[in-house]
DNA sequence: GTTGATTTGTCCGTATGTATG
DNA sequence: ACATACATACGGACAAATCAA
């Protein structure tokens, strides 16, 4: 007869630790108990704590600062970035394809999203987005391109769908974004070639959301990722 | 004079190890060093590797199993899939609205996908979707719903993007799909009260998809996902 | 089936670094 | 400068799980 294997000590920490916010009702930022008071309340080592909690940590459900405390993280995605960049960066096999793989759902994503954006859009909020794009602008053309445009460009994407009043989306698009830039990073692809192409993609975007034409709103953001896709291709092929 | 701080030892292991599996190009399922390797080769006490590997594992970027070694992992993602379901858990104020988000970002997704699937999907295909939605029928008539009915929608879903040849997509179909289902078991939740209809809707994506009706197919899938929404609206109304 | 070797799981005690007052 | 509270890290020890002889 041979008795069932309990539940490894860690993950039973890690359970009762989320139970106890979720019981609490704590949220982002609330304290949690001292790992000496985990210790008692679970009846475990601080050894075993501290493991739990490292794997909390690691899903951003808490977060630890050393000589200060431990708190409830913001189940960011950030869990999300590190193992999409991790897979994309294993595969030495199918090097392009996991890339493309992350581009494909961003571009089905975003294709679907600036339909729904594109009627309730209000005036200042395409004010707001002209500007992001004249400032891209700006600063693809003064020469050497520094660590603005990319970011102008994710600033750009977040801004379209804030009107949606889904939180979920722009952390969704902007973990996929900071993987694409990571490895682009890692594997030394030189910057836009091309920034003024990129800048009137964004500017045909706004232009078809101004004249409220759905349809081809959503003909320009798939232009724009045509662009993305066939410079992913180009990078790739250059380097291998 | 004050040192700057230093990187934790825990993270810089973190990277370590990471980095060693790219070097060595370790796919998964490949052996890593063991514990006490890693403590020599990294000049590092055992409990540093430990919560280290602790956190990687939470990451399923390593996979540990107890007396017999230290692997990698899959890199799946169940960390998208853990904190997804604690964001939604946790935010007791705005109750239906984090699941309401997943919602809407996969339905944006699966409207645009079948797009894309409709042209290329053979007749095979459409045969094996054809007989998951009859396999649904006869789960749900048989009175009560066994747990093969939720796992047979989520088939259904899987098979539908096979042919787009994009291993992420059912992987992130699945997480959201997990993450719904996880979380209405966890408010007590019945199951599908009409699950004929749900039938019906599958039937009627397959039906648009046989006929190579883009419009219709998609359409089939937006009226497929109001029916989901608003059923997660009663039930939440229901406890609420 | 038992034993032994290997590896991870858990615990304890101690010392050190960090942030706050 | 000092004291307190807390997380970080180390070394040693034993328990539990797995596999192979």
């Amino acid at each position: 007869m041979r008795r069932m294997s309990e539940e490894p000590r860690t993950s039973r920490i890690q359970r009762q630790v989320v139970q106890l916010i979720l019981d609490r009702r704590l949220t982002a930022g609330a304290p949690l108990p001292t790992e000496a008071e985990l210790m008692e309340t679970l009846g475990v080592s601080r050894n075993s704590v501290r493991e739990a909690l490292k794997a909390l940590q690691a899903l951003d459900i808490v977060e630890i600062r050393h000589g200060f405390g431990t708190y409830v993280g913001k189940a960011s995605l950030t869990p999300l970035v590190d193992g999409l960049t991790f897979r994309t960066l294993a595969r030495h096999d199918d090097d392009t394809g996991a890339l493309a793989e992350i581009l494909q759902v961003r571009e089905v994503l975003e294709e679907g999203l600036i339909r729904r954006v594109a009627a309730t859009l209000t005036e200042a909020e395409l004010d707001n987005l002209e500007g992001v794009v004249t400032r891209m602008e700006s600063a693809g053309g003064t020469g050497r391109m520094g660590s603005t445009f990319p970011d102008l460009d994710r600033e750009f994407h977040e801004a379209l769908y804030a009107s949606l009043g889904n939180a979920l989306v722009p952390q969704l698009l902007g973990a996929f974004w900071t993987v694409f830039r990571r490895v682009s990073g890692a594997r030394g692809w030189t910057d836009d070639p091309t920034p003024e192409i990129t800048v009137r993609r964004h500017r045909d975007i706004v232009t078809a959301l101004r004249a409220r034409d759905v349809e081809g709103a959503q003909r320009a953001m798939a232009v724009h990722f045509r662009g993305i896709e066939a410079r992913a291709a180009e990078e790739s092929r250059g380097v291998g």
